[in-house]
DNA sequence: TCCAATGTTTCGCC
DNA sequence: GGGCGAAACATTGG
C-alpha cells in the first residue's frame, strides 16, 4: 500500500468526512480502550511522518502502518481481523496490520513538525544542519532517518537519490553545499510528486529505479543491493548515479 | 513453496 | 545507562 508520508496525507484527507461525528462502535484485536473510544467524536485527523493521528477530545490514537499495514472504508478484507474497526455515521473503517497506540490529545506539542517533509512547518536549513552533523554517514541512511526526514521511506529514498543523481553510498562529507541543498530540496519536492501521483493512481509508473530492472531514464541495468548501516535495499543506476560527482 | 520487503520496537549483550 | 545488533512482528506478491 506504500504507506509512506504522502499516503498518510491522502488518508487524512479521506478521513475529513468523519470529523466531528461520533464513534458509534469500536472493536478489533488491538489492545485499546474500545469503550472509551466509542464515546468520542473525531476532532482532528492528521499525520506526522508515518504516524497517522486520530485526535479525540481527551486522547488521540497514533497508528503506524509499518511495512504491511492498510486501511479500508466500507470494504473489509476477507478473512482478516482488523486491529481496529470504527463505525462512524454508518460507515465502517478498518485498520489492518498496524501498530496502534493511545497518546495524549495535544499532538501539536508531541512532534517537531519542522522535520516532516510533508508539513507546512518543514524547514530546509534545519535538515541541512542535521545532515552535516554526521559527515561519515551514507546518504541512503540519512534519507531514511525519521529524525531528519520523517515521511521518507525506502521507495522515496531510492527515487530521491535518483533525482539528486547520487549514489546511495555517497558519504555526507563528499557532498558539496549545492548537492546537499539539492538533495534536501529533492526530498520535499519528491514528497509532493509522490502525493500527486499516488492520488492520481500513477505512482508506480513514475518510479525510475525502485524495483526496476532497467533505469527508466537511460535504460542502463539497475543495481539492487543492500546498502548502508540500515541494510535496506537500494535500487540505483550507476550511469545516472555515479559514486563520485 | 519460499522469501524478500513500503518499518519500527524490544530485548539482550557488551 | 548507552549503543549496538539480532529478533520479533506481520502480510503479500513474485
Amino acid at each position: 500500500m506504500a504507506m509512506e508520508g504522502p499516503s498518510l496525507v491522502i488518508a487524512a484527507e479521506e478521513f475529513e468526512q468523519f470529523l466531528n461525528l461520533k464513534i458509534q462502535k469500536a472493536t478489533g484485536s488491538s489492545a485499546l480502550p474500545m469503550a472509551k473510544i466509542k464515546k468520542e467524536q473525531l476532532r482532528l485527523v492528521t499525520s506526522w511522518g508515518k504516524h497517522f493521528l486520530l485526535v479525540f477530545d481527551s486522547f488521540a490514537l497514533r497508528i503506524h502502518f509499518l511495512m504491511f499495514g492498510s486501511y479500508r472504508i466500507n470494504r473489509p478484507r476477507e478473512n482478516r481481523v482488523p486491529k481496529l474497526q470504527l463505525r462512524i455515521a454508518g460507515d465502517e473503517i478498518y485498520f489492518y496490520s498496524c501498530a496502534i497506540k493511545e497518546v495524549a490529545s495535544d499532538i501539536e506539542g508531541q512532534y517537531d513538525w519542522s522535520r516532516d517533509i510533508m508539513s507546512k512547518a518543514w524547514t530546509m536549513p534545519k535538515a541541512c544542519r542535521k545532515i552535516a552533523e554526521t559527515p561519515r554517514r551514507f546518504v541512503c541512511d540519512v534519507l531514511m532517518d525519521q529524525e531528519i526526514f520523517s515521511s521518507v521511506g525506502n521507495i522515496m529514498k531510492n527515487e530521491i537519490l535518483y533525482h539528486a543523481h547520487l549514489h546511495p553510498e555517497t558519504k555526507v562529507s563528499e557532498l558539496d553545499v549545492s548537492s546537499l541543498k539539492g538533495l534536501v530540496k529533492e526530498c520535499r519536492s519528491y514528497g509532493k510528486r509522490f502525493y500527486m501521483w499516488k492520488k492520481a493512481g500513477l505512482l508506480n509508473r513514475n518510479w525510475i529505479v525502485f524495483r526496476k530492472k532497467i533505469c527508466g531514464v537511460c535504460g542502463h541495468r539497475v543495481t539492487n543491493r543492500v546498502t548502508g548501516r540500515m541494510e535496506r535495499v537500494s535500487h540505483y543506476c550507476t550511469r545516472c548515479q555515479p559514486r563520485f560527482k
